[in-house]
RNA sequence: GAGGGUGUAGCUCAGCUGGUAGAGCAACGGCCUUUUAAGCCGUGGGUCCUGGGUUCGAGUCCCAGCACCCUCACCA
């Protein structure tokens, strides 16, 4: 928070402690707000209220060889480089499609608007309007014929400097401190036109998948964030307090048990695409929030579902991105071909010729323990094949593939496996060693469904925070009688990494989680 | 949580075994009406992340802290 103090510093308030403090202007800012006085007292306003353009950058560019030299156009923008030569000048301006370069010279826009010219810096916006000619090095060029600032910048862009040299594009200088891109991303969409690209993707990629699931004629849904109890997840929640209530709420962990509840009310396919809150540790595949695809289908299993995510993701692709091939931190993924499909137990013996199925505890403990895996005294048979599972399969898993039939212990919402006992009819795809999905044929029978949530209750008391909390009102849910249902949870911002060579979770949200700037 | 790395001008970065801070771009002034990393001449600009300590003297060494990045652990 600030307010203008004049021209010597601004008032600046801790957003920690509260305090206020005078800080002074650093000689970029103080130059800034004296042009900016200088434009006040020959133009009224720095911040214009609307303008009209009738095009935009790269179509002007794009129909250049259609309409020929001499097509007025009218354009807005920001200024992005500058090029002074005394009566005339060369800059590009930027907009929502691209990049064009505008000549501004004294005899056509008339002294006052280059005056005005004068004034101005690189990242300010404005308006113009011009016609289009080449110049001789063959640029297509906006000569203006009008010059309007339309809002006035007063901290300094970073610039990027860049040439096109053999048709690769050559950067200078480029804006890369990723703590400031993250929070400033204002500025680093600016500057950095691939971070712009690159939520141009994942805005396409959810409305892909959102037009495919209503074209299988699912419905899109709405359910609570803040919920009384937290459900559908293994992990730790936020907590938060409503006054009026005097009670505390729960910032959703997965939509799961909701989602159920609406297939009891007779919908035959839902989903929802939605913010979840887990209250875990950070890293590059994790952010505290994050956006989950939940989808739950009526009359189907585990098996339709593995089907319906290979044509999901297939489809997608070819629409969004022409190709189902994709590079990903320097290997090829390929989404054109059914996943592999291979079973849990199956994956681990094959990955450390361990053979876990069957096992009682202890037994599972000195495996493990052989493998080289450290466990907690009070580790219980899901953590221990978790540990395996994640040691030895979960980062060989690079090419899309469905792992399935889960042990019981790890999936209390999943229905036992119909063959194998011990098992659930559950499958969890990776790809680029990545989790990325998590399907289950649902328990529907409410008989099991509570036995297995007294047993998470139990786990609870002993101490297993993530355990589940048992949910009296999803269980009366399932006592009025579930349809068999298959359902699916995939996670958003991981799909988006994969199909953008995307490293981090930061870096396809647009304000990822920081700690406090320190003001 | 552990280990490693980074933090210097608006941006990108130099700065040796400790001697009071530098470059390129940007900015400011001047010249320049087809330039394009425009050019030429000139000028200014710093809480060296913060706080302690050692020292005659600290960007540099020591201690503590903060932020970010990487690896590992934790966590579905």
């Amino acid at each position: 928070m600030s307010r203008r103090t004049g021209l010597t510093g601004y008032f600046v308030m801790n957003n920690l402690t509260g305090e206020v403090v005078l800080e002074p202007l650093s000689d970029l800012r103080k130059q800034r707000l004296e042009k900016l006085n200088q434009i006040l007292e020959k133009n009224r306003t720095a911040y214009a209220y609307q303008f009209n353009q009738t095009d935009f950058a790269q179509h002007v560019i794009d129909g250049f060889d259609e309409r020929g030299e001499g097509f007025d156009v009218s354009l807005s923008g920001r200024l992005m480089s500058l090029r002074r030569m005394g009566k005339a000048s060369f800059g590009h301006l930027m907009d929502n499609t691209g990049r064009i370069q505008i000549y501004v010279k004294t005899d056509q826009v008339g002294e006052d608007a280059y005056e005005l010219f004068k004034l101005l810096d690189i990242g300010d916006v404005i308006g113009i309007t011009g016609s289009v000619f080449k110049t001789k090095t063959g640029e297509i060029t906006v000569v203006a014929k009008t010059l309007e600032l339309l809002a006035k910048t007063l901290r300094p862009l970073p610039i990027v400097k860049e040439k096109i040299e053999d048709d690769e594009k050559v950067i200078y200088d480029a804006f890369k401190d990723k703590e400031l891109r993250y929070r400033q991303r204002y500025v680093d969409l600016i500057v950095n036109t691939e971070v712009r690209d690159l939520f141009v993707k994942r805005s396409k990629i959810v409305s892909a998948m959102r037009r495919f699931l209503e074209d299988k004629g699912f419905i899109e849904v709405e359910t609570p964030v803040l919920q009384p109890l937290y459900g559908g997840a293994f992990a730790r929640p936020f907590v938060t307090h409503h006054n009026a209530l005097d009670m505390e709420l729960y910032l959703r962990i997965a939509d799961e048990l909701y989602l159920k509840r609406l297939i009891v009310g007779g919908f035959d396919g839902v989903f929802e695409i939605a913010k979840d809150f887990r209250n875990e540790g950070m890293d590059r595949d994790h952010n505290p929030e994050f956006t989950m695809m939940e989808l739950y289908v009526a009359y189907r299993d585990y098996n339709y579902m593995m089907d319906l995510v290979e044509e999901m993701i297939r489809t997608l692709c070819e629409n969004v991105f022409r190709t189902t091939e994709f590079s990903y931190q320097d290997q090829v993924l390929d989404f054109g071909k059914p996943w592999k499909r291979i079973g849990f137990f199956e994956a681990i013996r094959e990955a450390s010729g361990a053979d876990c199925f069957g096992k009682s505890l202890n037994e599972l403990r000195s495996l493990a323990e052989a493998k080289g895996i450290e466990l907690e005294p009070s580790a219980n048979k899901g953590n221990i094949l978790d540990a395996l599972f994640s040691a030895f399969v979960e980062p060989n898993l690079f090419q899309p593939t469905f792992i399935l039939d889960y042990p019981i212990e790890l999936s209390p919402l999943a229905k036992k496996h119909r063959k194998t006992p011990g098992l659930v009819e559950r499958f969890e795809g990776f790809v680029g060693g990545k989790e990325l999905c998590n399907a289950f044929s649902e328990l529907n029978d409410p008989m099991d469904q509570r036995e297995r949530l007294e047993a998470q209750a139990a786990l609870r008391a002993e101490g297993d925070e993530e355990a589940m909390v048992i949910d009296e009102d999803y269980l009366r849910a399932l006592e009025f009688g579930m349809p068999p249902t298959a359902g699916l949870g995939l996670g958003i911002d991981r799909l988006t990494m994969l199909l953008t060579d995307a490293p981090s979770i930061r870096d396809v949200i647009l304000f990822p989680h920081m700690r406090p700037e320190n003001t």
